[in-house]
DNA sequence: GTGAAAGCGCTAACAA
DNA sequence: TTGTTAGCGCTTTCAC
């Protein structure tokens, strides 16, 4: 059963006072006398009392709350950005509402809308397009002091971001270096995520001015556990690939996993390199090589970047692009099979093996 | 800048009408003439009118509104439960206020007595000691529906748990079966958490019962970033243990990479089982054989449980405890080799523990 | 069918 | 020093 808790009125009641009078001790603002002060300050704890939110929000036009919404929490990446933001808004006294967008640009701009009407201070946000969010519009249409996390800056959205492109032909580099010529894109939810896309053409970019082949794109729709069925399939069919490049760790692990199924090595036959550097790249054997990127570090920006705005104080810097991202070598990216490296430029037209 | 959001009184003003009849008209509620019906929509349109949440919340005095709080969301099994009580609580139109412990009691307090201050209609909450909360007595006092997630149940707040102990004996039964005397329990935070403690007591428990030697308690005091170098130096301290259960998957994947890094085959010099059944346990070569338990199903029972309450209904029943977790064999676990299983008796006198 | 007014919990301006 | 009052945005009687 729902008590209803006590109010500033009944501690005003109680101390036999007015209630601006309790509400001046409460909050130890103005000058009281001793005597009423103490009278209030008993009759309060007598009756438990604890000020509500509501009212005060609703009296000064501030909720002390910021909205965020992330796509999913079962990536660890955005985990750890929630975990951030929320520390680092905590700290200045504010609260986080949650909400997870599911990678979907529907709910995506329900939770934004949501979050507006609940009267959020600021806003977190990674949305999955950015060029075409309803949700940013709403939030322009209000004024509402807002930072995206790991999408590209925005018409007067501050981005806590990696540079994803530049990240990306780093890693063509790496395969160049190494010999490969003929590579895949690993991406799930393709569509849905704009970061996975400008990853995409950072890598084929680069590919090209390096002289390899057009990456592959390798897309899985995601279907329920059946990640490592799928990904089989997916290796099976592009046998002359000598590196695969995964939009993110995860999926690099998985890969990693499907390509042993498949009785590839790792990376004699096959060299994959992840994208975000999660700690579990670094227990598997062999180690992920992969991009890492700094979550907590982009969460707490966003954070404090909205926080700043709210407090009317300079926002604090953004890394250097080139800072937002290093490569990590790992065990799982190596030189291809000598008889690989040449697999020449037909190699689109009969699958080398079968 | 912030803009002053449109209120009700700036539609009805616009609309030439009383502010009754735009909360009528645009709430649907009561009968208005189609005349002004037209008229009050065209000026919320024009507007861009949204209702405040505020306002309706002090009125309603309920604000649609479910506070979590979690240990942290750098945890995957909690990033699950928030996830799935997240996605449960918008289903049913309530929106989740998130904080996180750090495992520290009096931040979980705290949190807990913002989240009420902010009137939160429920509560979501996985608390580092049921018995001696001091958020849980201030949740008691407020009589505001509360959940507990990986707690064990306590005076009148239903718990979302997995059988710890039954889990751990099971684990227990599994290292004897194959012939292992000498276990290690492996836990971080130890004194931080009542899981952990739960684990420990049942898996010692049912090593007794079993007759094999008391599992060695190896704590680690978390060191940011430590973690390996304290890992080697535990299991190079215990070389009799031929069989660990770590309190965590995550924690079980670090201690394989540990050990392989100190040359030890597993799961032939080292059997390694975990907790919690995370995916990439399944990432790995050998598989980590570990209890899987099922964080989405907690985080959206709790969900429904609260959501129930504030509803009226009946709360879902909870699951069976024996169905609360399920042995996963995996590469990790096997049995230790001929010259280990007699390890010897004396394995208790060096300290262990320090 | 419609609008005026009270009240949700609180703070701030103004009187006393 | 203290109390009264208006008003934040909204819903809901209750007259008209």
């Amino acid at each position: 059963m729902k008590i209803r808790p006590p109010t500033i009125k009944d501690v005003a009641e109680r101390a036999a006072c007015g209630i601006a009078t309790a509400s001046r001790v409460l909050n130890g603002r103005g000058s009281t006398s001793e005597k009423t002060r103490e009278k209030v300050l008993a009759a309060a704890a007598e009756l438990g009392f604890e000020f509500s939110d509501l009212g005060r929000s609703l009296q000064s036009s501030t909720t002390r709350t910021i909205g965020c919404v992330v796509p999913s929490l079962a990536n660890p990446v955005f985990a750890d950005v929630v975990q951030a933001a929320q520390a680092e808004a905590n700290r200045a006294g504010y609260q986080l509402i949650l909400a997870c967008s599911d990678y979907d640009a529907e709910l995506e701009s329900r939770a934004i809308r949501t979050l507006l009407a609940k009267q959020v201070d600021g806003l977190i946000v990674t949305v999955s397009n950015v060029d075409d969010s309803e949700g940013l519009q709403q939030v322009t249409a209000r004024g509402v002091p807002c930072a995206l996390v790991y999408n590209r800056p925005c018409e007067g959205f501050p981005a806590w971001t990696v540079d994803n492109r530049a990240a990306a032909a780093a890693v063509a580099r790496e395969f160049s270096q190494l010999g490969h010529r003929h590579t895949g894109f690993l991406a799930l939810e393709f569509g849905r995520s704009d970061r996975s896309r400008e990853r995409f053409e950072g890598f084929a970019e680069a590919c090209a001015t390096l002289g390899m082949a057009p990456p592959v794109l390798l897309e899985i729709a995601e279907q329920e556990g059946q990640l490592l069925e799928l990904l089989r399939a997916l290796l099976a069919a592009n046998r002359d690939v000598t590196g695969i490049f995964a939009s993110n760790d995860y999926l690099a692990l998985a890969a990693m996993k499907a390509a042993r199924g498949l009785g590839m090595r790792i990376p004699q036959d096959l060299s994959i390199v992840g994208f975000d550097g999660i700690s579990t790249g670094l227990m598997v054997e062999p180690n992920l090589a992969t991009v890492v990127t700094d979550p907590r570090a982009m969460g707490e920006g966003a954070a404090r970047t909205v926080l700043a705005r709210l407090a009317g104080k300079t926002p604090p810097a953004r890394p250097d692009p080139s800072r937002t991202f290093s490569f990590r070598q790992g065990g799982s990216l190596g030189p291809p099979l000598p008889g690989n490296t040449d697999g020449g430029e037909a190699a689109t037209s009969p699958p080398s093996r079968q």
